[in-house]
This record gives C-alpha cells, structure tokens and sequence, in this order.
DNA sequence: TTGGTCTGAGAATACGTATTCTCATGGAAT
DNA sequence: ATTCCATGAGAATACGTATTCTCAGACCAA
C-alpha cells in the first residue's frame, strides 16, 4: 500500500507518471525510478511488475526531471559558424552519431563568428544546463573561456585550433597536410605556386599557411602570393582573378579549403578561361563528398569528418566525467587524395575511388509509357 | 527575513540559485522568480535590488527546472533523414533561426528514413519534453502519428506531404512546380522529355511527377519515360545511362531535385560526352546554392528554403499555442529560375543573377613575398 | 535461540523554479 | 473613523524523478 492511491492523478491526462506506474504495481515510486535506471538492487520479479505496469500505461521517464535532480542533461551544445561549407553539414551528421551513441543529445546552434553572437549563444546552451559544447570553426572570446570554467561546463574546439594550449581541441594536422600540399606540388614541377588561403586569423588557416610555405621551402621554393580568403567563395575567386591580374602567373594554386577550391576551379575555368590541370593545378582541403564529383575531381588532403567527430565526441565526454585525457589537443592525420585537378607527377598514382556499395544496387525502377 | 537564510548553500559550487539571490537581496524566493519571469506584481525598487544581487551573483535561472514546472521545455525537436542534400543543410540553418527568433531551441537528430529508426528518435524527443517536432524529409509510420497525437505534441511536416489530410505540411507548389517544369522544356522544343524523379513513395516525389505530367499532357506530350531515382545521386546516374542505351533518346531531363539534377548532368558530360544543354537540357528542383555555380549553372524551380522555415516555424508554434492554425497544409509557391543547363525558349529570359554585397567587398589581402 | 550482517523496498527529501494561497498594508470610499 | 478592495510580497506547494535514510525481514553463525 503506497501513499499514491490518496493522490488522483491531477495532472494533463496521458501524462503518465513514476507514481502512476508504482500505484498500478503495488510498489512505492523509488522502486519505479530504480527499475528505470537500472539499479540492480531491486528483485526480479517486482522489476517485472513494474516493467509490465509501465509497458501498460505507456510510462517513459521524464527526463527533465531527471536531469534536474542527477545535475547532468545529457545533452550537449553545438555551435556551428558556417553551412554552407558542406565540410559541416558532414560534422553535424557524424557528431550527431557519434554523440548519440554515447547517450547523448545535441542542441544546435548557428552562430556567425563574431565574438558576441557566440557569446550569447554559449549562455543560452548554459541555461539549458548542457553538460557540454562543441565548438566548430568558431573563435572564442577570453571572457567566454573563463565564464565556462567557472561555471565547470567543458567545451572542445572542433576543426577551429586555438593559441591557449588548454583549451581542448580537435584538428587534422593542418601544419603537416599544408607541407603534404606543397610537397606534392613542388614534386609535379610547379614553381609559381600561390596559397589561397584560409582566415589567418583562425589558427587552422594560420597553420596550413605555414605548413604550406614550409613545405615550399623544404624544395627551396617560395611562394607566388598568398592572399587570405577567409574561407569565403567570393573573396577566393576574386582572390583567384587578382592573382592572374599580372604577367607573372601562378602554375598551380593550394587552396585553403575544399570550399574554396571550387571557387577558384569555377574562376580558372569560366572566368579566365584556363585549363585545370592543364594551365594551372589546384588543390584543395578537407575532401567533402563534392570533391569527388566529376566536375571538380579536386585534389586535396581528406580530413576525415567522422574521426574526428569521434575523437572531439570521446574527448568531451571525458572531460565532462572529470577524467583528464591523456590529451587534450588532438591532431588526425589528413590523407592526401590524389586525383586529376593537380598534374600527378611521375611516380606518384591516382588514389582509386572508394568502392560505393549503393551504386551496384542502384536498380532504378523505369516505366515507358504505354 | 527568509527562510533561505537558514539555508547554507550546500549546492555544487558555482551553481547559484534562485535562493542565494534571493538571501543577498533580502527577499523571497518567489519574488526572485517573478523578476526573471517579467510578472508585473512586483515594485520597481525591489525589482531592481534583485536584479543587481543577480548580477552580483552571476545569477542564471535554470530553464530545466523552469520547464519541468510549466511544462514547456521550449525546444523543439528536428528530424532530417539526409543531409547529403544540400538544401537541408540550408534548412537546419533557417529553422535555427526562426525558431530562436521564437524563443525556442533545437534539437536536431539524423535518422534514416526507416519507419522503425524514426519512431525511436521521436521517442526519444518526446522524453526530453520536446514541445514540438519537425519531420523535414523522413516519412511518419501511421502508429508515431498516433502516439503523438496522443502524447499531444504537435508536429509539422517540412518539405515532406503526407496523403493525411489532418496533419500539418509545409512545402514547395510541388505539383505546380513540375508543370511549370514541363512548360518550360516544353516552350523549348524539346518532345522526348524525360523525368528522373523523386522518391515515389514520397508525396514530394509523386506530386511533383504527376505536375510534370499533367504540364507535358497540356502541350500534347507524354513523357520518354520517368524513373524513380530516389533522391539518390547514385541512382539518378544510373538512371542517367540507361535512358541513352536505347537508340530513342532524351533531348531534356527533368530532375526530382537539385542533388540529382548535377548528377545527371555530370553522368551526361563525363559519362556519355554529351553537351549540356546543347544535346540534353536539364532542370531541377530546389536552387541550392551550388545551382548557381558556373559548373552547373542550373536552370530550376527555387524552393524559398527560408520562406518554408519561417511558416513551418509559424504552423508549429501556432499548434504549440493551441491555436488551430486557418490552414495545417502550407504550399509555397516555388519561382522558375532560368538559367543555362536548359535551352532556353524564345521570348524567355535568363533569371538575373541576385546581387551579392559581399562580392564588392571582397577585397583580399595580399602579400608578395619580399 | 540470539545476535549480527545483508538484502530489498518504502518513507522522506532534494533538485530549482513557478504558481497558488494567504495575508499585511495602505488608500479610497462611505 | 470604519469598511472595502487593490496591491505586493511571503509561505506553501507542485513539477517528476533520484537518492539518502530507515527499517523489516531473511539468513547465517555461534
């Protein structure tokens, strides 16, 4: 006999509580709440009672109330500066997977890079008490790092590295793809070489400069021009006519990313009318799905979206448990996928395309008329 | 004097409560909680002492605790099947910001377009007490639309019909739009049309079929064929090629969507070395940014992505509200922009290019070497 | 048989806020 | 001056669950 049977359930109808299920059981609602949350100390058979009378009544845990009490919402924050660069359309989706098969859930938020849009963004996913943030290719203010310490919220700095080496992040290694860029480059015989490059003052952008006039050097090479694009397609494709503007022209151009490595293509081709690869070899970063479309056929180093939704997922779901990781900056080799927007220079071969399993059971069903 | 002050705050640390501000402004604590919920019943100088004591505090009301009460979690939860597709993409984007513009937040899930897999991620979202859903693209199993009528949690339909005329929908002029496709290719010359089209078990799919149908029927045409290509770019090439092994082939395709339409047009240059539009005119549907792109240049019919979130935003707050809205079937009217992957007829005229400010702006930083 | 440990489940409470109820105060109306 | 209502703010309670505390009974050892 439970102290439930005095209470009528006064609240919306169909809104089915721990009480109304303990009441149905016979049992008190701590035991509904341990069945629930899986505390072995309850009897079997109870826990059948109670699973059946739940099963009747339709009873899901709020988990409001929940978070409430245990302190953690299970939900994380995720803000995202760009979209239109289908690298993040990509992070949304494996983040959502990866996060998702942790237990958790995640709060979306567009916020453009100026420090006070993401400022009141971050308090907002604050009020809602995430347990943690993911920041993709968004800058972060002084103030805003500390207010999150304070308030002991862990965040992790997605594909967006940051000079404060304690703040957790997750990177490709842009240093080292840039320099595989010039190398690559360098090896095809290229000599005018120009960098359209990525905002210099993100950290990425900074770093795949300098990776790339590094590797230009290790071939005693300097380069052409670099001009920062902001990884924006317009200004890379007015950077692009600029650089074609004098009489001593670039031979080949690394593009900051994928994004803007179209741009560029689209300017070479139909702006000034020049061949790629023919005229000029372009290369590109990140190998979105697109770079592997006919049309563009980029070149470009692949920093591979859902290892690093994993990674940046595992890294803050230490954190929020409290555990120091081994590391808290983590750097994931980006692969360079060779194929026909930059001359292959001898020696080197076309990486094969990945087999797509859809496309062999790609059976469209046609019906002529009549 | 409060009762707080007996109270020592023996909550996490950092973690400050309507009752620490409460205690250091001198008042209760449910006069701290009608300031922060703008109740008039409360005299100005009061209000302003509380509100100092929270600054002082670094106050922050907790909007869980605030939700289990009310029973409003103002969230909102959106389900996407594909985000290949760039148009969803600029969906998420939109609807981010209509529904924060509406004081709500979102919570986003990818989940494929399996019955069951939706059915477990709604599931889910009505345990976080999600006040309203939104379907962009995935189709309802006949028991989740029970279950949430039941649960009484409103849901919209976003670019996804349903032949259930009681629930909500908010699309494109689906049917309107293939007419006017077929109009065009029509008013072009072309006579052996065909339609690589959407998923046929999705409204979308049909209608903008049965549209395109109907408007080929009105200029004494019939299609060459029509075939389901899912939405998929692997199967719209497929489809692609088979629609030129015959010795009857197509002078014009019209695409389900945009996404298939660059398909078809890559799988026409590069596979078969055919001219776009010179031996094969192609249309789509959607205008997602890459429609424009000089590699494509994509005559299609604009989805108003932005126009679709802000009513799907409007509909589904209105059912929140429990106002039933003056029409739960929103059609948009979807523009023809008229570009260059289809000929075009005499006395048409190309769609102007829409003038981008950041383009003059762009002014990219150089720097020569030495 | 008695004492002690262990197990399982109910009672009580907490989480942080919103809301209802209650009541003191003061001004207006008579 | 007395009654009445409006006003504003505190006391009490509710939201739905998790957790701590408490205790009855079972079981074993001596």
């Amino acid at each position: 006999m439970t102290s439930d049977r005095s209470d009528p359930p006064r609240s919306a109808p169909g809104r089915v509580t721990s009480h109304d299920v303990a009441a149905r059981a016979g049992v008190s609602q701590p035991t509904v709440s341990r069945v629930f949350s899986s505390d072995p100390k309850v009897s079997p058979d109870l826990a059948k009672r109670v699973r059946r009378a739940a099963d009747e009544l339709g009873y899901r845990p709020n988990r409001l109330a929940r978070s409430l009490i245990t302190g953690r919402s299970r939900t994380i924050g995720l803000v995202l500066a760009y979209l239109d660069n289908p690298f993040y359309a990509e992070a949304i989706a494996h983040l959502s997977t990866a996060l998702e098969a942790r237990g958790y859930h995640i709060m979306v938020r567009i916020a453009s890079n100026l420090a006070e849009e993401v400022d009141g963004v971050v308090d907002d996913m604050v009020d809602h008490q995430v347990d943690g943030i993911i920041l993709a290719s968004v800058s972060m203010s002084n103030a805003l790092t500390g207010r999150l310490r304070d308030a002991k919220i862990p965040f992790v700095l997605f594909n967006r590295g940051q000079e404060d080496l304690s703040l957790a992040t997750v990177t490709s290694a842009n240093f080292d793809g840039g320099r595989r860029a010039a190398h690559f480059l360098a090896a095809g015989g290229h000599t005018r070489i120009a960098h359209v490059s990525g905002w210099q003052k993100s950290l990425n952008g900074r770093d795949r400069q300098a990776g790339f006039l590094a590797g230009l050097a290790d071939n005693g090479l300097e380069p052409l021009d670099t001009i920062d694009s902001h990884y924006s397609r317009d200004i890379a494709a007015a950077a692009t006519r600029e650089l074609f503007k004098g009489s001593f022209r670039p031979d080949a151009i690394f593009a900051g990313n994928d994004h803007m490595a179209f741009a560029v293509i689209e300017t070479l081709r139909y702006g000034l009318k020049l061949n790629v690869p023919g005229d000029v070899s372009v290369v590109g970063y990140d190998d979105v799905a697109m770079a592997s479309w006919p049309s563009f056929d980029l070149t470009t180093l692949r920093q591979p979206a859902r290892r690093m939704a994993e990674s940046a997922s595992t890294l803050l779901i230490d954190l929020i448990a409290g555990q120091a990781p081994d590391r808290n900056r983590i750097e994931i080799d980006s692969e360079l996928i060779v194929r026909s927007s930059a001359r292959i220079p001898p020696g080197w071969k076309r990486s094969h395309k990945p087999d797509n399993p859809r496309q062999k059971a790609a059976t469209p069903t046609s019906r002529r008329p009549k």
